[in-house]
Order: C-alpha cells, then sequence, then structure tokens
DNA sequence: GCTAAATATGAACATATGATCATATATTCA
DNA sequence: TGAATATATGATCATATGTTCATATTTAGC
C-alpha cells in the first residue's frame, strides 16, 4: 500500500481543546447557510441600488429600471432573487407590478454596512 | 436608415417624477459599490463559518482549519478576503498567525441577518 | 376575441468565484 | 546552515452568477 502526502498528518500545531470548544459554541449550519443566503444577495451592486431604490417608495418595474439605466428583463431577474429572499414585496395593479421592501431590517443592515464601509 | 427595436421607446408606464426622485435620494455609486462588497464577502457559507468561530475566539489558521474541517489553503485563501475587507484582523506569534474579528460590526450583522432569516 | 403594454421566464453566454494542488515564503530549532 | 513546520500564494478547473435576447404570460381597452 502506497501512504499518499494526504495520509499523513501535516499539521502539527492543533489545538485540541480550542477547536472542540469553537465546535461547540458554533451556530448551526442551517444558521450559517441562511445567513450566507441573505448576504449572498445583498452582495450583488445592482440588488443594492435596486433596494435603496425602493426604499425611498415604491416603484413598479417600469419606473426601477429607468431610475437605475437597467433594462426590463435584468430587473425582473434580480427582483425574483429578492422576493425569494423575502426582501421585497409586491403588488399588483392591473398590468402594473409594485415593488417595495419587504421590512425594515434591510434598512438596518445598510446603515449597520455602511458605517464598516466608511470605516466607522 | 433601419429603425431597431432597440431605438423605440418600448414602455410607456415611466413616472418621469418618481425617477427624478428617486435618483436624487439615492446613495452615492461608491457607497453602493461598498455596501455590495462588504456582503459579497458575507456571502459565503464557509467564510460566515470562519467567522462565527473567530467571534468566539482567536484562533490561529491550523485551528480554524481543522475545527471547520477545511484545508489550510483554503482557509488561507478566504482569510486574505476576509482581511482586505477588514473584517478579520491578526497577530503573528512565530511562525503561527492568530486571527481574529477587527471589530464588532460583523456581530452586529450577523444578529441583524439571523433576525431577518428567522423571519423576525 | 384581438392588440398592445407590463412583467416574467427560459436559454445562452461571458465572467466571477471557490476549492484544490503544487509550491513559495517565513520562522523555529537542532 | 539545513530540516521541519505554519502560512501564503499561484495556477487550474468546475461551478455559480449576472446580463442579454427572445419569448411567454397577464391584463386593459377596443
Amino acid at each position: 500500500m502506497v501512504i499518499k502526502n494526504q495520509d499523513i498528518c501535516q499539521v502539527k500545531c492543533i489545538n485540541p481543546g480550542k477547536i472542540a470548544r469553537t465546535r461547540r459554541a458554533m451556530a448551526s449550519e442551517a444558521d450559517c447557510a441562511g445567513l450566507a443566503g441573505i448576504f449572498k444577495v445583498l452582495g450583488d451592486v445592482t440588488r443594492v441600488r435596486m433596494l435603496q431604490a425602493l426604499s425611498i417608495q415604491e416603484l413598479c418595474v417600469c419606473d426601477l429600471a429607468a431610475a437605475l439605466d437597467l433594462n426590463q428583463s435584468a430587473v425582473s431577474h434580480q427582483l425574483r432573487l429578492l422576493r425569494s429572499a423575502r426582501l421585497v414585496k409586491y403588488r399588483k395593479d392591473g398590468k402594473v407590478v409594485y415593488y417595495s421592501l419587504d421590512d425594515d431590517h434591510v434598512k438596518t443592515l445598510f446603515d449597520q454596512g455602511l458605517e464598516h464601509v466608511q470605516g466607522g
């Protein structure tokens, strides 16, 4: 049998106590995945701008696209993501669909984020 | 001259007033990009788990990798991202490099995020 | 019912991203 | 100085992501 590199522990500085403690205190996989999920949705300039715009006032798809210089299809696709992340809600009025922020968590997150970006 | 579809305004529902107002109230491009930048960094399960672990206690690269069942290279690469986003800081002690959270914005963001995920 | 308008969706493509492997760079210690 | 250890970095590759074009769906008005 050939012993490959991978079979030999190459790292000697491991502190088992710390590792065990860390593992015990960690948030659940589900929570981590959930967190990463929202942040991923927020991690795109187009979507940030869309949410920014919607935080000012409710807008229909068409106005949203025009205000941000985006094409309708792109906006629609991104709105779907935002919807499934429950970041925006919508109401239909005839052919027109008006979108707005689903709650104010987004604003809070933005404020926190800006504080960090601006070196708070 | 051929008139292509793109040359004709296909959308009629645009509300110029709303658009102007939205544009005026929008955050700067730089701020939007900055926001998207941090959230992008936070938008990955591996990095969320790493930050989670570091929020519990300072850890060296090696322990961090072991605690999360990741290989050293992956952890190192991600730490670089976290460093350049100023989310973690480090101190060297001989060959060992200890990482920890750079500030507590991260915790605040995580709390806000979790509230959203858990349907707050 | 037909047409036009507003929005949504599917397919295709180019780019971005994360993991892995191999290797380079410290740093300690003999 | 040289071997061993801890970390960092570069290259590569598979996959994810965002945009665009084309088209489908829904609704209003004739």
